[in-house]
Parts: structure tokens; C-alpha cells; sequence
DNA sequence: TTGCAATACCTTGAATCGTGAGGTATAACG
DNA sequence: CGTTATACCTCACGATTCAAGGTATTGCAA
């Protein structure tokens, strides 16, 4: 109780989305990530470090990401983009977070039953 | 990655949401909170009881619900309800979650930078 | 009356996730 | 030469969720 959160909580794979989504954009490598994470969000969400890379290494891992290593200015980095694999995950993440999103809503509005109400 | 998720991720926090959500509404007692919370979110959503009872023991500790026990038929059962200083986290907690779902929404249609863009 | 399903409570162990802190190395700036 | 920024990485910790199991009562059916 006395760790002080960043983040709301609620967020559990949000990283994972986000990333997708901006990588499906441009790629980028993950050290840009952290910085357009918290601008695309205007703020409100901020992953650090410790949180994007074990999420990058393990979608590509999982064949979501593929990555090449560059070099600008003496400086190596490492460039993700989304394969096709990647693409269809996002997709099929976004869809389901959309759902959630609705399901939420509703809870929250007051819909007690399986039927929908217009609100 | 061989575990079955009944849920895909994201959540965390969001029961504690829904559970305020639904027990400002009327008093109910934890295994009736398992199945609204199913029904309310239209199967969507599935919070199994040993994720429900924990929550519910750790928001009356902290003073967000109190509770009573009531036998019915014989069958003894422990019915919450939201207190006033629960029904200010639920305003807050609730605010936070609109918060978070704008920014995912904003970042996922491509915003990029600190600007508000009209949709 | 024996057995099973449903109601209703609870705890536990494993797994997962995000956080914060730390560690390495190079470049740029003063 | 020292500090800051860039850029990568890992680890320990706390919190959360999940699946599974454990207790006890009621009611129904065989």
C-alpha cells in the first residue's frame, strides 16, 4: 500500500497493445517506445524501461516482432516492426479490448441482466 | 503459454471496479457478486470466487464496505455494502478507468503527440 | 438413506505482471 | 574530466489473478 503506483492499475497486457499498435505505425526501438507510450497517451499511461523490454523480447520471441540492430551516430540500437503473425495479434487484441471496454460500460451503467438497454 | 485464461488479460484492478459498481447499487453477498458479475458484464467478464472473496475481505478492511451476516433458509451468508468513503473511491476509481480507456482509445487511432485531436 | 448437485463460505500455490532500482556502454557538452 | 542523455538490459519485490480444493448446509432423486 505504501509503493506509490504510476499507473492506476486495471492495466494488465495494455503494454502489449500499445506497443503492437505503435509498431504497426513505424517501427521504432524500445528505448523511443518509452517516450511514445506516454505521448500517444498524452501522459496518462507510462511503461518504463523494465516493463517494455521483457514485453518486446518476448513478443518476438513469440514471432510478433521481428528486429534488426542498427547503428546512428555511434549508438546501436534495436529497430522492432511487426510481422504479418504480429499484425494479425493486434488486431485480435484490439478487438478484445474493445470488448471489454463495452462489457465495463455496461456493468457500469447498470445493465444487471443479458439483455441490452439502450441507454 | 499453455494455461487457459478464462479472461484476456488486461484487467487488473477491474474487479475491485466492478464489485463497487454493482454493490452501490444494492447490498449482495459474495457468490451472488460472482454470477452479476458475469451477468452485468454479458458473460464477457469471469471472476472466479478466489478472486472475488479476497477482494471483497481487503475493501472491508480498508473501510470501503462493511458487511453483515444474514441467514436465508438456513444458509448463512455475508451481505456488503458500499460505505461513504467507498462510494468515493468507486467516483474516483471510476473516473480513472474513463481516463485510461480515452488514452488507450487516443493512442490506438493514432495519436502521437500531446495534441487533442477532434475524432 | 445414500448420494449428488447447488448454495455459500473460505484458503492456498503457482503463475504473471508491472515497478523501481540498478547495471553497462557510448556520445555529447561543458 | 565529469555529467547528462541515449540506449540497452536484468533482477527482486509486491500485487493480482487463477485454478483447485476444502468445509458445511440444503434439497432432490434414486
Amino acid at each position: 500500500m505504501t509503493t506509490k503506483r504510476t499507473n492506476p492499475d486495471f492495466l494488465n497486457g495494455v503494454p502489449e497493445l500499445l506497443i503492437l499498435s505503435l509498431l504497426a505505425r513505424r517501427p521504432m526501438y524500445g528505448y523511443e517506445l518509452v517516450e511514445a507510450i506516454r505521448r500517444s497517451t498524452q501522459g496518462t499511461l507510462e511503461f518504463g524501461e523494465g516493463c517494455v523490454y521483457p514485453v518486446l523480447h518476448r513478443l518476438e520471441a513469440e514471432g510478433l516482432l521481428g528486429s534488426k540492430r542498427e547503428t546512428v551516430g555511434g549508438r546501436s540500437r534495436v529497430v522492432y516492426r511487426v510481422t504479418a503473425k504480429g499484425s494479425k495479434r493486434f488486431s485480435s487484441t484490439a478487438t478484445a479490448w474493445r470488448q471489454i471496454v463495452r462489457a465495463i460500460d455496461h456493468a457500469l451503467q447498470g445493465g444487471e441482466h443479458g439483455e441490452s438497454a439502450l441507454a
